[in-house]
DNA sequence: CGTTACATTTACGTTAACGTCAAGCACTCT
DNA sequence: AGAGTGCTTGACGTTAACGTAAATGTAACG
């Protein structure tokens, strides 16, 4: 038992499962695993994904809600595993990181005044409202 | 003075001068203006970008900033102006804004999520970087 | 052993948001 | 009048992120 050729099951996800869970097609992680950004066991000719796929998807999707490109989120990545992290590759994943970090907070900062703005909007939109209502009850 | 066929000047601003002030290209804003999201004066065969313009702008800007797509903005920016508002319209474009609020305030959510694991990471990263530092440094 | 049910690869199609010519007006300067 | 500059309208090209279809494989069921 704990075959090491064994790696099905229990802990690995076919690629239905995967996307019953995440709510994506089998033809995105396919993409995904195209452009390196999963990399799913090859159990003969099909996919098994591994809990770090399970978490490296978390993170796309993350990413992809903020507008991140994929190659972004890919650089993004080497940040979360670090294989293959010798030194300089380390540091310039850092750095991309920071960069990602300040873009992000940038873009916290213009979402607030977007949230403001549209609920200052929405609340004359509906104060206009109530006065036609008024309007035509009268 | 104040001739009302003379619309040029002082208010308005020329094609170039809209795209140095908000650092896009010509071909951006006609684009925008074929999908109805900028409605210059035609002043003979040349644009002409009111202060109404330069706002819609500012908000098409930030909206795509945040993944909405032009159809969308274009939606919102019924919102902002209240010109063909009958009643119903109105409404829809309450209902839309509504949505997009409930939207944006999730999208802020997960960007202070992301941001704080960015953080970490970045954190742990650089402290093994230090580590490096110090074992080559023996 | 046939077929049903997915999985896989290959490859072309699609949409959004512009980029990039090409060719022609419109002004202005000289 | 000629040259230059900038604006205009087509119209085709491009990239990202998949969709979709076709052909093949394969695992399990009855």
């Amino acid at each position: 038992m704990t075959d090491p050729t064994a790696t099905k099951s229990a802990e690995t996800l076919t690629i239905r499962e995967m996307c019953d869970s995440f709510d994506v097609t089998p033809r995105t992680l396919r993409f995904y695993e195209a452009k390196e950004l999963l990399f799913p066991i090859r159990e003969g000719t099909k996919r098994l994904f591994t809990r770090k796929d399970r978490a490296r998807l978390t993170l796309i999707l993350r990413g992809k809600r903020f507008g991140f490109t994929l190659e972004d989120i890919r650089q993004l990545l080497g940040m979360y595993d670090p294989t293959g992290s010798n030194a300089d590759q380390l540091d310039k994943t850092c750095a991309i990181a920071r960069e990602r970090l300040a873009l992000m907070e940038g873009q916290r900062a213009e979402l607030d005044i977007a949230i403001t703005d549209l609920k200052a909007q929405l609340a004359e939109g509906e104060r206009l409202l109530a006065a036609r209502r008024r309007q035509a009850a009268e």
